[in-house]
RNA sequence: GCCGGGUUGGCGGAAUGGUAGACGCGGCGCACUCAAAAUGCGCUGUCCGUGAGGGCGUGCGGGUUCGAGUCCCGCACCCGGCACCA
């Protein structure tokens, strides 16, 4: 016990690691100065002096990591493994002499904080600062490097006031697709205003312009045309002004769940069109929501990303996403179907081109060529009747829940592969186009099905069956043309071993369980809604998941005689904020009353909702929005909160937004340098705030246009899991391997699983219990030496032994374990040292550039066991060596142990600052190195030569070797390819 | 079906067309110790061999090349996205 007094214990590390921290909050070490506003450089501590003098004028590196949703359950380890990753890139490029913006904010208007909210009845805003400052507390123990001056909440009252400020930005914004606009790029975001006064003169026809962007005009207008707008009376062309507004409502179908009271995504409605919470029925209702008309920016938003550093599978994602809002309208005959003699129904297809090979369509049950059942032909094949279940609220008979799956399975290939009996309409094969009639199917809006393939651009088109193309959107772009670019290696394949050793370990039907918590069920409960074809072209852009509170709310009102026109509040109401509900419950119903309407809590608060402005009209009684905003609403522009987070006046001031996200010198459109997340956010949340910020671009609120230059998207921190013969989760870290490879538990047989971690799961392990155990910068070195970044791999606590190993060879080569006295040497190290060190530093640096953590740190461990080896024959370290070795390694990614050790080596002030070592190529330079002898491709023999030896000194050298001879015994040599002084291949 | 990735020891993973398995975990052995822990040292793909050494090895089958984990063609399987379905 009493041994090694000074050893770099986790007693040792957490006492460094707090005073550390301490001493970054107090000295501002990680401050990013702005060019102007509050946040210019002041420069009052030593340290930042010599920051400040050339901050400003130096190169800017801003650093972004996707932020957190707060949720109570707090932090596992598989949390912070981006934040450590951008910590230590942060470090590096400041090291770098890079002015580094890098900060933390949290978006407490997620749906994890509206649920939380809901469940225990709290306003959501108590819940989520408890739950901010928890998770502050977490990632401030790890010694993240954050400028804690930009750090914010989505809840922040000045944040949401400039997130109410865009919206009216886009609100009162309509897209002139012909406008010229910067970079020769046609097409731009304009006033209203303007588009009044365009209509007014004639300039624009609204019916074009409609038809364009799938915008059904409103009643009023249907049946005129642009003749009729000059002479309009100025209401009509505000109402007609207003159907172009880039953010405006629409209806969109939710499952309402009376027995909950609330509204749930699909991905909390079983198959069998129920509650997974509660088990209640569930209903499909139609909820007014605000949308955002991204679609009209579908061009942009697909060209441009060939102009970010985003991983190619990402890029195809978005291409993809957007491509498939392109789309045609298609009437088709229903003549002879039904007593109507001209009925024709609508179909909404992406594949307009493959038409000829229709062979029939299905109706949705609502479908008013279906209101009369009687009239429909005898010849129609009778549908079951599973899918009106659904919308009955009556459960139909289930099919699913395999045997100990606690959740139905997801989509998959598998899944759709599965013959389906409840099908109510059967389809036909593809070489079947027997002029088979249309079929009633049931579900949720019309689709041409089963469309043959067949290439056929260009020209209107008339099918075998007349069927004819009312309009077709021009297609997009080809998805597919893309180069590979440099991320493509890893792309997206974290999720395929997991998959694997699901399979192998615990049988395929537990292979689908969980991956991704939080963030992506918001994202999928976003990919989950399907485009209602009513909603024509725009369909698929313009759904968002449902939503009744939590969220920032519109800054609009409503005149309750006219109650569908919003009226923009002006931008010195703003922030309007949630009011003080008592009951943030949802007011429950009966739950198979399938005649009640979901309610947003708001609408409850009577005096909140009713409230006196003076708008100009003199004060009078107004009504407020209780539907909210869309749901990435502060996530879409956070970036330039974080550039200017104090500003009140403007967005962002001009000068710090073209500092820190303006146009590159290598032709990229500007953005974050560096933005790391997960994958799941691949597609909403990346393309609203694209969408937001090329608004803001076109409005001249900021002048770059895009909002990250560079994407990132790390890996999961996965873990195993294991559930006993009733099929319930024991502790994991409980569970014993046995020889034979299966797992006991209390001496009972378990079954392993592999995904993600979770309370639930009994798997997760908190950071906190890593720093007490080891010290954050164990933790942090053990988490970037994993694997590589973008990979999922399993969490291993057994391992992390091996990263607190590293560090305490590190410690002991500067501190002497028993007497605490430092152990480093001024004398010149020995040449092979030098050497050593240098290789190191070269190799470092390039990892670090490419970041490839765990490589970089392979390296240091290789160097600091050579210095180790050292330090046991001569009793020192070299100070030569382990300066720029402590530089190197410990200050980016283990920055506690690395302060600690520069100050007892005799400096003062933060290692952070000071720059990177480089290597001198002199000393990259071996004496002596192997050359690899091979015979016919095969590695024989092995000699050490000069590194500078000429090919023919080689070959000599070679063919001198009494081993190459006997092993040439008897053979002519035929060839010799030589490449000094790495190989020579004898070919016989 | 389309698009984008992937498949390397017991495990996580290294490897600008040039010594496959760096580094770490785990395992085995040794030193230190009364003992253990910690630490240090050595070994650790697989088969044959006392050894020197040799055979085989990066999902499978071909190809290009003096030389292929790496490039090309085909295949299998896995993962992600779209579509399909719920």
């Amino acid at each position: 016990m009493s041994e090694a007094p000074h050893r770099y214990t986790a007693t040792v590390a957490d006492e460094i690691e707090r005073r550390w921290q301490q001493r970054w909050d107090e000295d501002g070490t990680f401050r990013a100065d702005n060019p102007v506003g509050e946040l210019r450089g002041t420069a009052e501590s030593a340290s930042e002096a010599a920051t400040a003098a050339t901050s400003s004028a130096s190169e800017k590196m801003f650093i972004m990591d996707m932020f957190p949703y707060p949720s109570g359950a707090g932090l596992h380890v598989g949390h912070p493994l981006g934040y450590i990753a951008t910590d230590v890139v942060a470090r590096h490029q400041r090291m770098m002499g890079k002015n580094v913006l890098y900060t933390m904010g949290y978006d407490a208007f997620g749906l994890p904080a509206e649920q939380y909210a809901v469940q225990t009845g709290t306003h959501p805003r108590t819940t989520t600062e408890s739950n901010i400052a928890n998770m502050r507390r977490q990632l401030h123990r790890l010694g993240l490097s954050h400028d804690s001056r930009r750090s914010l909440a989505t809840t922040d009252p000045e944040f949401v006031k400039w997130t109410q400020w865009i919206f009216l930005r886009i609100f009162d914004s309509w897209y002139d697709p012909e406008a010229p606009n910067a970079d020769g790029i046609t097409g731009r975001a304009r006033p209203i205003a303007e588009l009044r006064e365009e209509l007014r003169s004639g300039a624009v026809d609204p019916y074009a312009l409609a038809d364009r962007q799938g915008i059904e005009l409103p009643a009023a207008w249907a049946d005129r045309s642009a003749d009729d707008v000059t002479g309009a009376s100025d209401a009509e062309i505000a109402e007609l002004a207003d159907s172009f507004r880039l953010t405006y409502i629409s209806e969109t179908p939710v499952n309402w769940c009376p027995g909950l009271g609330t509204v749930l995504a699909n991905e909390e409605v079983t198959a069998e069109g129920r509650s997974e919470r509660g088990n209640f029925p569930v209903f499909t209702r139609r909820l007014r929501q605000w949308n955002m008309r991204i679609t009209a920016y579908a061009d942009r938003l697909i060209d441009d990303l060939d102009r970010v550093d985003w991983p190619e599978s990402i890029r195809s994602m978005q291409r993809n996403w957007i491509g498939r809002s392109h789309g045609a309208q298609i009437t088709f005959p229903a003549t002879g179907l039904t007593s109507a003699p001209e009925a024709t129904f609508d179909v909404f297809t992406t594949r307009a081109d493959t038409l000829f090979g229709a062979t029939f369509c299905v109706l949705s049950p609502e479908h008013a060529l279906l209101s009369d059942p009687s009239a429909l032909p005898a010849s129609w094949p009778e549908g079951t009747a599973q899918s009106l279940d659904r919308r009955r609220g009556e459960p139909s008979r289930g099919r699913r829940g395999l045997p100990g799956s606690r959740r139905r399975p997801r989509r998959g290939r598998a899944h759709g592969r599965r013959p389906r009996e409840d099908r109510c309409v059967h389809r036909s094969d593809r070489d079947q186009s027997d002029g088979r009639p249309p079929a009633a199917g049931l579900h949720r809006g019309l689709r041409a099905d089963r469309l043959r393939h067949r290439r056929d651009h260009g020209g209107p088109r008339r099918g075998r069956a007349g069927l004819r193309v009312r309009r077709e959107v021009r297609p997009a772009g080809d998805p597919h043309r893309a180069p590979a670019r440099r991320f493509r290696r890893r792309g997206l394949d974290r999720g395929r071993r997991e998959d694997q050793l699901r399979e192998r370990r615990s049988g395929p039907q537990r292979a689908r369980q969980g991956r991704g918590e939080g963030p992506s069920h918001r994202a999928r409960a976003g990919t989950r809604l399907r485009p209602c074809p009513h909603h024509l072209p725009s369909a698929r852009l313009a759904l968002l998941p449902p939503a009744l509170l939590g969220r920032a709310l519109p800054p609009v009102v409503y005149d309750p005689e006219h109650p569908e026109v919003p009226i923009p509040l002006p931008t010195s109401m703003l922030p309007v904020d949630l009011p003080e509900v008592e009951d943030f419950s949802p007011r429950t119903f009966d739950p198979l009353d399938a005649d009640t309407e979901p309610q947003t809590p708001l609408s409850r608060a009577q005096d909140w909702v009713e409230v006196e402005l003076d708008l100009g009209e003199g004060p009078k009684t107004y009504l407020r929005e209780t539907n909210t905003m869309p749901q990435w609403a502060g996530s879409s522009w956070y970036h330039l909160r974080y550039i200017d987070p104090t500003e009140d006046d403007v967005l962002v001031r001009p000068e710090n937004e073209k500092y820190w996200l303006g146009a590159r010198e290598d032709g990229g459109v500007g953005g974050v340098d560096l933005y790391v997340g997960g994958v799941e956010h691949a597609v909403l949340h990346l393309l609203y705030a694209r969408f937001w910020h090329k608004v803001l671009f076109d409005r001249g609120d900021v002048s770059s246009q895009e909002p990250f230059h560079r994407l990132f998207n790390q890996g999961y921190i996965q873990a195993y899991a294991y559930t006993d013969a009733r099929g319930v989760y024991v502790p994991a870290e409980e569970v014993v391997a046995e020889a034979d490879g299966t797992f006991t538990y209390q001496g009972e047989p378990v079954t392993q699983e592999y995904g993600k971690m979770g309370k639930s799961l009994k798997n997760a392990v908190a950071p906190d219990d890593m720093y007490e155990e080891y010290g954050a910068d164990t933790l942090r070195v053990y988490e970037m030496s994993m694997g590589p970044l973008d990979l999922s791999r399993p969490w291993e606590t057994r391992a992390v032994v091996g990263s607190q190993r590293f560090l305490q060879r590190l410690w002991r080569l500067v501190v002497d374990e028993e007497t605490g006295e430092l152990n480093v040497s001024d004398e010149p190290a020995a040449l092979d040292i030098q050497q050593a060190t240098h290789r190191t530093i070269d190799g470092v640096t390039r990892d670090m550039e490419r970041m490839h953590f765990n490589t970089a740190i392979a390296k240091l461990i290789e160097l600091v066991n050579h210095l180790t080896k050292h330090l046991i024959a001569t009793g020192s370290t070299p100070r030569e060596a382990v300066e720029p070795l402590l530089l190197l390694m410990v200050s980016p990614l283990a920055p506690h142990v690395a302060e600690e050790l520069w100050a007892r080596l005799g400096h003062t002030g933060s290692i952070s600052r000071i720059a990177f070592p480089a290597a001198d190529p002199e000393l990259l330079k071996a004496e002596r190195v192997t050359c690899v002898i091979q015979i016919k491709g095969k590695v024989r023999h092995r000699i050490e030569v000069d590194p500078e030896i000429s090919e023919t000194d080689l070959e000599a050298a070679v063919m001198a070797e009494e081993r190459v001879q006997e092993l040439l015994e008897g053979q002519t040599v035929r060839k010799l390819i030589i490449r000094a002084p790495k190989i020579v291949n004898i070919v016989v």
